[in-house]
DNA sequence: ACATGAATAT
DNA sequence: TATATTCATG
């Protein structure tokens, strides 16, 4: 009933983080290679036997990240960035064996999390179901790595998820919330969507429902030529929705402009925009609230899964 | 030319 | 299965 909507409803916007805390949420995706590269992983078990990913219940102890045990020979660093570098012609089919990491380096799959859909989902309930488009909930989300694709992708099944949810949503309020199970959300394959409430105008598109917080989290200023035209794009457009938002907008490039505190450079993270031409990266590790991590599964061919998860409790 | 969304591939 | 990639449209 509708009851039941708002009572969830309440807890969820009740996690919603406020525009401060998401703003320094720039995370960033490591990649396997780059996070051996400077021996950046998990001291914990090095037997990752979990086939999926820990489940993230709402628990939110720093759970030994399962590390991965990446065979030491893992040559073939893919280099999950850009891909476009058009000059070098070295070893086309340098499969396994090879060295050099081919040019035809392939990102890691995304792995979403239960954090990361959070955010997805949130970046698509305060855009609205007609503005949330890849690019723009790409944006929104300011996750370093994210691209438009992992986000397209992810955006095509949660809608079928959406639509499966409104013919089932008769007499139960269905997605469940972070304490427990819907009951309606039967299939394994929602699991993680389920992870995360689902706003109610969501499920019904008629019904403009904007009663929602107007905030205009950019951040993370990313690589690629445009990016950062697009970014202010995104804001300038928000702001145009919320001509209110402006100062907020500026304020939030303000803050990215300076670091807040010099204390010290992870290695990793100023050899970040090495690599490739990438940006400097605004990460704000000191926030104990998210950490990044990843975990290379080796699944069937070897192939890498990048995981990033925030270790922060939602 | 570019972004989206569905279909298809891995 | 989950995610990536391709493809047809807008």
């Amino acid at each position: 009933m509708r009851e039941e909507d708002s009572n969830w409803f309440s807890r969820w916007e009740e996690e919603l983080p406020s525009p401060e805390e998401l703003m320094p949420l720039s995370q960033t995706l490591i990649t396997p290679d780059l996070a051996l590269a400077f021996d950046i992983r998990s001291p914990n078990n090095i037997n990752n036997n979990s086939p999926t990913q820990p489940q993230a219940p709402p628990q939110s102890q720093p759970q030994p990240s399962p590390s991965n045990p990446l065979p030491a020979s893992a040559t073939t660093p893919p280099h999950p960035n850009s891909a476009e570098f058009a000059s070098d012609s070295a070893d086309l089919g340098s499969g396994p064996g090879g060295e050099e990491p081919a040019r035809t380096l392939k990102r890691p799959r995304l792995v979403w999390t239960p954090q990361l859909h959070k955010r997805f989902v949130d970046a698509v309930a305060h855009l609205g179901i007609k503005n949330a488009v890849p690019k723009t909930i790409m944006q929104l989300m300011s996750v370093d790595g994210l691209t438009r694709e992992n986000v397209a992708s992810h955006l095509q099944k949660y809608r079928l998820y959406l639509k499966r949810m409104q013919g089932l949503s008769a007499g139960s309020g269905g997605a469940g919330g972070a304490g427990g199970l819907p009951a309606t959300a039967d299939p394994a394959t929602d699991h993680l969507f389920a992870s995360s409430p689902v706003p109610p105008h969501f499920l019904h598109p008629g019904r403009p429902n904007s009663d929602f917080l107007p905030f205009v989290p950019v951040a993370a200023l990313q690589h690629h030529h445009h990016q950062q035209q697009q970014q202010q794009m995104a804001a300038v457009a928000a702001a145009a929705a919320h001509p209110q938002l402006q100062q907020q907008y500026h304020r939030q490039v303000g803050h990215f402009g300076s670091p807040p505190s010099g204390q010290f450079e992870h290695p990793f993270l100023s050899r970040q925009s090495q690599p490739l031409h990438r940006m400097g990266t605004p990460v704000h590790n000191l926030v104990p609230g998210y950490v990044e991590d990843l975990e290379s599964a080796n699944g069937t061919g070897g192939r890498k899964v990048l995981t990033l998860f925030p270790t922060g409790d939602d």
